[in-house]
DNA sequence: ATCGGCTTCGAAAACTTTTCGAGATGGGCG
DNA sequence: CGCCCATCTCGAAAAGTTTTCGAAGCCGAT
């Protein structure tokens, strides 16, 4: 045939797909070696192993497992702190319904006080990998450094929905305004003539507390308000802090006239306090709650809430942990969506004004 | 080495586990094509398929990829039916709580109105057993027949909670004592010295809320009081349903001094509607809720309930379907944890007694 | 030194998946 | 009717992966 003639049909098709052989050839093994490094069998020395998992993942190599659930199921691994609540639900339910969007399944795990048991964080790491894990996502937890360490390790992507701690510069996690949300209750209260205004929130080491905390304090001080230090309370974020702690407040001889609560549970354990001691709210008592769970419509009366757009926050983690996992470059590390104050009935005029 | 000499190591190990090869040559076909029935490649014609999948399932052949996963990480998938809630949260917690201890994985799907969309029921089934679960576990939903079908014939196993509809005989469901709860509930405000008890419950055709009516029904007639058909209202069990149905029970000529709710969620909305008539709950009128969830704890006035062990029930929809996952026979297709009345603060005598 | 236990690794065997082409089938068309 | 072509099925062979088992090396204790 004229023209150029043919070639002998070149097998011209550009970087082939990784095999064992491939990693075994560059790392100067056999395939077994390799084979026995993907399926995490322990006959294989640390070093051997260290140097082909990075091989591995220089040359994208894909187990034929993960391969064929490649396009139809990822799944990514949720890591829930502490008990389920209505919080914890509404997030959950943003990250499942982001997940069947992205055709991605969840698996609901539990982050205990302090991990996973029995393992090293690092085999803990792998484990998930192993089971074809595409990512991770905690809620409210805090990982230790070892944790996080393991997980940047065998290149499991991590993000943090409202981080416990203060987390690292580089996890990537997603909150929301906390500060503006803190500050806008506060003003809130101010605008209805409130003064003596208290705050009962979560852990003192927790990142979403100490923003609304501040919050708190920011809108006191814009307006001129004296701090009284005595009229904050840091625990938990729970329904029996806020009972505790609201009847020491309401006990309090030159007690506050307004309570800014860290979740909505607290503020439910607030308003339980005052019913205890016959006080009615919002008359004699307003009460403001955080997250807008279902709890706050369902309360008599209905809480007066900023709102955390808790299930796009579901599906901000979601499909920032798939990105993470697809190589893509995220524009920021921590992602804050709006808050929202959302007035209901346990907030009105303090008594005498 | 004197005494019986040495057999020269017989391999007397039982029946060995099947490959690809055992299942071909009983089906008279290739290795290759076996592994493509495996691999629901579409190179295979339906007949034949069909056979080759009937031998699997016989000689219990499990690809490599599950059983790698066998031992460590077995996963199983829990279809929740609706928005999700305190109840659901509280079935789940329950499941992924007995899921840590049997080493399970739990995955979270949704069920909607109908199904998952865009594919034939068998086609849905066997993805999930291609995807490696061990068994499906349904909260609430209502599966249709096909599904259940499908799930038979591909050998996944199926545990329903709380069914919506009421389910087959063949298909296994753990629920609670509904229609002991419905009655202990009656019973308890008949025993305060109510007559006029109303009932608002969920779906007609739920089998747990039927009971639950039968039970209040049966409680009703055995202190010989008439059965009054306005007084009892079914729709969903939600807290819209409680405040509307509520709303308008109040507002009878001749209105009851007790509503026993269907759920925690109804009873608050019963509360709000009396509330928002000024009606003191429980002075004025007594309100039982149904299930005990952190709702009914953190209502004000604390909701007294038929307490379900949801997350018991949980326990038992977990271990039960790995129980039928591994072929153990079952005691029973049906299993009924007990419900307890918890009194707290939303029932007393009625107004005029 | 010698032995025994232990770790690490690879050759070979066993197993699975994919590729590619051969036969069968079944219209459409001259 | 006979031919051609597209399509469907299937398996032989090649490619890829995992497992088995024994060899080699490395202690530490005789």
């Amino acid at each position: 045939m004229g023209g150029s003639g043919y070639a002998p049909r070149m097998p011209v098709r550009g970087p082939k797909r990784p095999t064992l052989a491939t990693i075994a050839a560059s790392a100067g093994v056999s395939v077994a070696t390799v084979s026995k490094v993907v399926n995490r069998r322990d006959d294989v020395a640390p070093d051997t192993r260290a140097q082909i998992e990075e091989l591995l993942r220089q040359h994208d190599y894909l187990p034929p497992s993960v391969r064929r659930a490649h396009g139809a199921t990822t799944t990514v691994e949720l890591l829930i702190h502490g008990r389920f609540g209505a919080y914890t639900t509404q997030v959950l339910e943003g990250i499942v319904e982001a997940g069947i969007e992205a055709g991605t399944a969840i698996v609901v795990g539990r982050l205990d006080d302090q991990h996973v048991p029995g393992t090293t964080p690092h085999a803990w790491a792998r484990g998930l990998l192993a089971a074809g894990r595409a990512g991770t996502i905690v809620v409210t937890g805090a990982l230790s450094t070892a944790h996080v360490d393991a997980l940047a390790q065998v290149g499991m992507p991590l993000v943090v929905i409202d981080p416990l701690n203060l987390p690292r510069a580089d996890v990537t996690s997603v909150g929301s305004t906390n500060f503006a949300g803190g500050m806008t209750a506060t003003r809130h209260l101010l605008g209805l003539g409130h003064r003596e205004i208290a705050y009962i929130g979560g852990p003192p080491s927790s990142g979403c507390n100490q923003a609304r905390l501040h919050g708190y304090r920011a809108a006191l001080e814009g307006a001129g308000v004296a701090h009284r230090p005595e009229l904050v309370i840091n625990d938990e974020f729970h329904y029996e802090v806020g009972r505790v702690a609201g009847a020491k407040l309401i006990d309090l001889p030159d007690r506050p006239t307004a309570i800014v609560g860290g979740s909505d549970t607290i503020a439910l354990g607030v308003m339980e306090a005052a019913r205890a001691r016959g006080l009615r709210v919002p008359d004699e008592l307003s009460v403001t709650g955080f997250d807008d769970t279902e709890l706050a419509t369902m309360a008599a009366p209905q809480l007066t809430v900023i709102r955390q757009p808790l299930r796009e926050m579901g599906h901000v983690a979601l499909r920032t942990v798939l990105r993470m996992g697809a190589g893509e470059t995220l524009d920021s590390h921590h992602v804050e969506l709006a808050t929202e104050l959302v007035v209901r009935g346990t907030t009105a005029p303090p008594p005498f004004s």
